[in-house]
DNA sequence: GGGATTAGTCCATAATCTGTACATAATCCT
DNA sequence: AGGATTATGTACAGATTATGGACTAATCCC
């Protein structure tokens, strides 16, 4: 829905601090005369903009500017990392998650919980959760930073603040509220995992994120901005079909990528990754045949999700990144081979910078995010 | 990118122009009370924006609003339709198409010149295109219409204004200039028809839309706006693996959907798609099997784009919309065993309304959004 | 030290929307 | 039939915000 409100005079001035603010993001400190160059408003409208932005702190003057160019130097305005911060929050399989991000994208904070989540009930899980939040909050305040907003990553989909389905949790239609008293929002993993490795990791601005874990996901991100479908579901990598009468999956479909390449595929009776790793390093036969059939199977669903979705590259995270060095070969051959004609080259296919902690990354990413993009709003400019 | 400059007095009013245009748009005619009422700016604000828009013919004051209601009745204010007009545009494998639109999206003229495009030189496609051209704005101009913006649909990918590759027309890297003198789009066919689709047939504001040619392609529509990816390639449904040793495809990879539900493997030896359905209508064995194989596989391709782009609906268009009755079986089933427990139900499963010049509608279609959109660049408020 | 150059601020002006008042035109009620 | 009621659309003063030129400030170059 396009938005369908007037504007008005606080709502172009609204604007306008969101667009300098953004201006600061995008392209690093900046002095005022040359956000006015940036944004097309004028010297004098940009001065009491970013006035009222130095008041709500969430930009410093960071220091005199001397370009070594002749003309009385400018004062640089960037990003204050002092007194902003947002929440990101994450419930996995066997672990809960925290961490506080500064305005500046600076880590401050991070907490984990080990425990085990699967068919747990959810309200236990949500008042363990509770506690972290609280617990991470008093930390981020004692250090003098007011949280302002916070976002959370589950292993399925969502609908608005309803979690619909996660499977490997067992929970299914879980509302979640009261969680924080601060603007708040809830998304798939994978989607959050994507924008974390938007802003923590390689700073494309279009690529497809794939989420290995006991499910696939996936999160494109087109323009810096992931892309959701219709009710939120797009990305589910994981059923996208392989085999067409292969062997049967938990979702209901045959063939499906998940059966080849999800992670009880790939470990087999292995209790972690890492051993995985060792098995491969030390040239295990088994171990080995089941990366490559992962791989070839990988190719093969890449290759349809490269003709529907576009992607501007292919990012591989979760348990796939230290397979990388394994899986590599097998996938790209796939995509190169299929791809071959329709398009100059196929996408680059690389490996997640940024870890296992991508989707709580993400989440608090997604607040800063919008921060940014509406800083009177969730400041109260 | 999001918007990046700074917001001025006159981009204030350019915004709220489009924001008045915009809800009588959506909603149908109404009074300048229940427009401030929609928008949220005053009555004062409200009939100076809607007259300028009078101004500029693109509403007009369709009569006194009698609601049997006590009060002074309202004056209602619609679209108009007798002065600003679009053009749409369509290079085809056998055809060229144009068409005029009128804002209150009522088709105004048609026009098509058979032609066997294939293999041709680009050149002389392109005069004969820019001859229609001039025929069509001309007897336009006679109506009283004025033409102020033009967009043109081709089988093939799209990148800016050039025409990157149109296999079926044997067409690379062609660019489409100067053939006319007005705001002018080129986009790929099947983005086209899905909007063509949203806007002269189902009014649907989510589905994906398969556009069954010589080739397959889709396009999806999310929230009223077409997806595109990063380069504008997504929605490549025909190449989607449906069996990863299949058949090669022309495309370089191996059991693509097309091979299995692309015009030739539907029609075979046969001249055109009524051929076809009076075969199956009459019980034709071959025919019904070639259906039901391509339905098959279309439900399985189909069940692959809707994990990966959440499609709200599925509506069958090009030569799938006569075969509809044949295909709509086979694929229904395929979708819903395969999509089983993901969502709470597949996709609806829908015959397109609009018939075979969907694409070149979109086009037209594509200009009359602009300037609902964005009203003040196009008409010179 | 003086001139040139660029940064940032001040202030009068312009553009646009808001809000109250008012003229207008219908229905409702007696 | 006539006045009360109610809602529409316009007029005008006032509020908000951005602009543009003048001015001060700070640095470089000669």
């Amino acid at each position: 829905m396009v938005a369908s409100r007037g504007v008005r005079h606080d709502s172009m001035r609204a604007r306008n601090l969101a667009v300098v603010l953004g201006a600061i993001h995008r392209s690093g400190p900046h002095t005022r005369a040359a956000l006015a160059e940036l944004t097309g408003l004028t010297k004098t409208t940009v001065s009491s903009l970013v006035s009222d932005l130095l008041d709500a702190g969430v930009v410093t003057e960071s220091g005199v500017v001397r370009g070594g160019e002749r003309g009385r130097p400018g004062v640089a305005v960037s990003l204050s990392g002092h007194r902003v911060a947002t929440l990101g929050l994450e419930i996995n399989i066997d672990y809960l998650a925290a961490c506080v991000v500064d305005l500046t994208r600076e880590v401050r904070l991070r907490r984990t919980r080990r425990a085990d989540n699967r068919n747990s009930d959810p309200a236990d899980i949500l008042a363990s959760l509770r506690d972290l939040v609280k617990e991470t909050t008093a930390e981020a305040e004692q250090a003098g930073l007011r949280v302002i907003g916070a976002a959370l990553a589950v292993p399925g989909t969502v609908e608005g603040e309803v979690l619909r389905s996660a499977p490997h949790l067992g929970w299914r239609d879980v509302r979640v509220a009261d969680l924080v008293d601060l603007p708040f929002a809830i998304d798939n993993e994978a989607n959050l995992a994507a924008l974390g490795e938007l802003w923590f990791g390689s700073q494309a601005a279009d690529f497809l994120y794939v989420s290995g874990e006991i499910g696939i996901g996936a999160g494109l991100v087109v323009g810096g901005t992931v892309f959701r479908g219709t009710f939120g579901l797009a990305g589910e990598l994981g059923h996208v079909v392989v085999v067409p009468d292969g062997p049967a999956c938990r979702c209901g479909g045959r063939g499906c990528l998940e059966v080849y390449a999800g992670q009880d595929a790939l470990l087999g009776a292995l209790p972690e990754v890492t051993s995985l790793v060792a098995r491969l390093e030390s040239g295990d036969r088994p171990a080995l045949e089941a990366c490559e059939r992962a791989g070839h199977a990988l190719g093969v669903a890449l290759t349809s999700a490269v003709h529907l979705l576009d992607p501007g590259r292919i990012v591989l995270g979760g348990i796939y990144a230290p397979l990388f060095p394994w899986l590599q070969g097998p996938v790209s051959e796939g995509l190169g081979a299929r791809l071959g004609q329709m398009r100059g080259t196929p996408p680059a296919l690389v490996v997640s910078e940024t870890g296992p902690d991508a989707a709580v990354l993400g989440a608090a990413g997604l607040i800063i995010q919008q921060v940014i993009a509406e800083p009177a709003q969730l400041l109260g400019l």
